[in-house]
RNA sequence: GGUCGCGUGGCCGAGUGGCUAGGCAGAGGUCUGCAAAACCUUGUACAGCGGUUCGAAUCCGCUCGCGACCUCCA
């Protein structure tokens, strides 16, 4: 275990504190994931990316780590009304396909996304419609505890009565009495002893899809129900670090704390991590307001909105690029600007990965130099260690490429460095940008081989002054991406930034 | 209306009260057949107005503007 003091924003506490595992070095983390109705959009890129990095740094960090993420393939319901839809049943009717069908597809493209985003399989990924007894048992648990009551096949979670023995709200900061007086549509509680209640089990409809027994007829669980049995069965009643976006916060979270603490008496998570939103001009990007973009028109630039095509890694980069707790604008200026940056940590990445100590007579260690990088590395760590500012530390890995940069045009000679420093230099930068960001080289079409062929046709006609032939292949080679460096003593090649 | 958050140089975006964030774009330079890349240099930034302090982008108050949650949403 590496001795590091990291630090985490918890919004229970409003407050960063110091990372304490309860059962050290393993660390539970359970992470909202998606409703499956749908392509997965930017906005689902951004937790996925989040807690990958804090997933990767843990883990970095010598924390054993089991990342549970849940796919939600019962669909929530539309609304709390008695005649709430069920998404995945909605989105089944529409496409003529088995419910299963459309979550199957739709967890399909899910996966593909992530993968391209470089996102680390969570070690458990646990389905909703694969644990109702789990979450029929839960229900009947509240039950028993006296939490919640039945009215015509559904349950309720008796929210008044909770909040006599918890503090309902204490997660988003909300006063059960403002709640009450503050809910605006009458209509639709039906059933419901009060507007502040939740759904445990819904009773279904003849026409509803997706249905399943339970002691309270044919139903179907309630929004917050599948997360709470899935977390406290994989990670315990109590666990580490409870994930997701903030939008989730009320009241998905909170409902989560209280059928934990309705159960289990306790707080199901000690860390609660909350990630922003993106934004496009300003506002949420969301599937309510239909101004989301998919990845995948993100990754073939097919949307009005988008001047180009953004690859995986610079969705990624851009992302990494943003504090997670600040919300995070989209704009073609910025994915640009994101795709030069990343394309120039990559080339520093192969050419790191080149670059060989060489010990010269004579030359003295450069400490000013020495200082800069040592600080530069523990800077990093330290950007990482504070609520993982991927930011922050990525400012402090361009400064370490700008060295790595120097040592390779030959401005800076690795031996003033010593040893000992340029490996620091070149591991830290490699594992930095490829472990704990999770930023890896984008394959080309073209062979590396095709390409060295290349500069050595190039190299040969330059050497007889045959400039056309130059010119030539280097305009070729532009159009297909690459850029030709010429050195002093080498020709190399470089991503097109 | 209630709760919470945000306003940083041309753009994006970090920022623990005093020590260069960084990237993109721009300008100058080194290198180069010319370029590109790389490297070096280069920016009177912190919404406004007050206050606390020896010192504030950073703390406090007010004003203006923007957003999130309060309904499914990552």
């Amino acid at each position: 275990m590496k001795s590091h003091q990291l630090k985490l924003y918890n919004t229970l506490s409003r407050d960063k504190e110091e990372f304490q595992p309860i059962n050290p070095p393993f660390v539970g983390m359970y992470v909202c994931g998606p409703t499956v109705y749908g392509d997965a959009h930017l906005g689902h890129g951004r937790p996925a990316i989040t807690f990958d990095t804090v997933n990767r740094y843990l883990t970095h960090l010598g924390y054993k780590v089991r990342y549970v993420r849940n796919i939600t393939d019962v669909g929530h319901l539309q609304g709390d009304a008695d005649e709430g839809e069920d998404k995945i049943a909605k989105k089944a009717k529409l496409e003529q396909l088995e419910p299963m069908e459309v979550a199957q597809q739709y967890t399909d493209t899910y996966h593909r996304d992530m993968a391209l985003l470089n996102t680390l399989k969570p070690n458990i990924e646990p389905r909703a419609t694969g644990h109702i007894p789990e979450q029929i048992a839960l229900v009947e648990a509240i039950l028993k505890e006296g939490l919640a009551y039945e009215v015509n096949g559904s349950v309720y979670f008796d929210v008044l009565k909770y909040n006599k023995t918890y503090k309902y709200g204490k997660l988003s900061g909300r006063v059960l009495e403002e709640l009450m007086s503050g809910s605006r549509d009458l209509d639709g509680q039906g059933e419901k002893r009060n507007a502040v209640d939740f759904a445990l089990w819904k009773n279904a409809a003849s026409e509803h899809l997706m249905k399943w027994e339970s002691p309270w007829g044919l139903g179907f669980p309630g929004w917050h129900l599948e997360c709470t049995a899935m977390s406290s069965k994989y990670l315990g009643s109590q666990f580490d670090i409870h994930g997701g976006g903030m939008d989730l916060m009320f009241p998905h979270h909170e409902c989560e704390i209280a059928q934990g603490n309705a159960c289990n008496h306790r707080d199901p998570a000690r860390y609660w991590m909350h990630n922003n939103m993106i934004t496009i001009n300003g506002q949420k990007m969301g599937k309510s307001l239909g101004n989301f973009i998919t990845l995948q028109e993100l990754f073939t630039g097919k949307h009005d909105l988008l001047e180009q095509a953004y690859s995986p890694m610079t969705i990624r980069y851009f992302i990494l690029t943003a504090h997670y707790r600040s919300t995070l604008d989209f704009s073609n200026e910025a994915l640009q600007a994101a795709q030069k940056g990343y394309k120039k940590i990559i080339n520093g990445l192969k050419i790191a990965r080149n670059l060989e100590y060489q010990s010269e007579e004579g030359i003295a260690l450069d400490e000013n130099q020495i200082k800069q990088i040592e600080s530069s590395i523990a800077n990093a760590y330290r950007a990482m260690d504070d609520d993982f500012n991927t930011a922050q530390a990525i400012g402090h890995l361009f400064n370490l490429l700008k060295k790595i940069n120097s040592i390779f045009t030959g401005q800076l000679k690795s031996a003033s460095l010593g040893k000992e420093v340029f490996d620091q230099l070149k591991d830290n930068f490699i594992t930095f940008v490829t472990q704990i960001l999770g930023l890896v080289e984008e394959k080309s079409d073209v062979q590396e081989n095709m390409l060295d062929l290349l500069l050595q046709l190039y190299g040969e006609a330059k050497k007889a002054r045959d400039y056309a032939k130059v010119d030539e292949i280097r305009a070729g080679l532009k159009s297909m991406g690459f850029v030709v460096k010429d050195m002093k003593d080498k020709i190399d090649w470089a991503y097109e930034e």
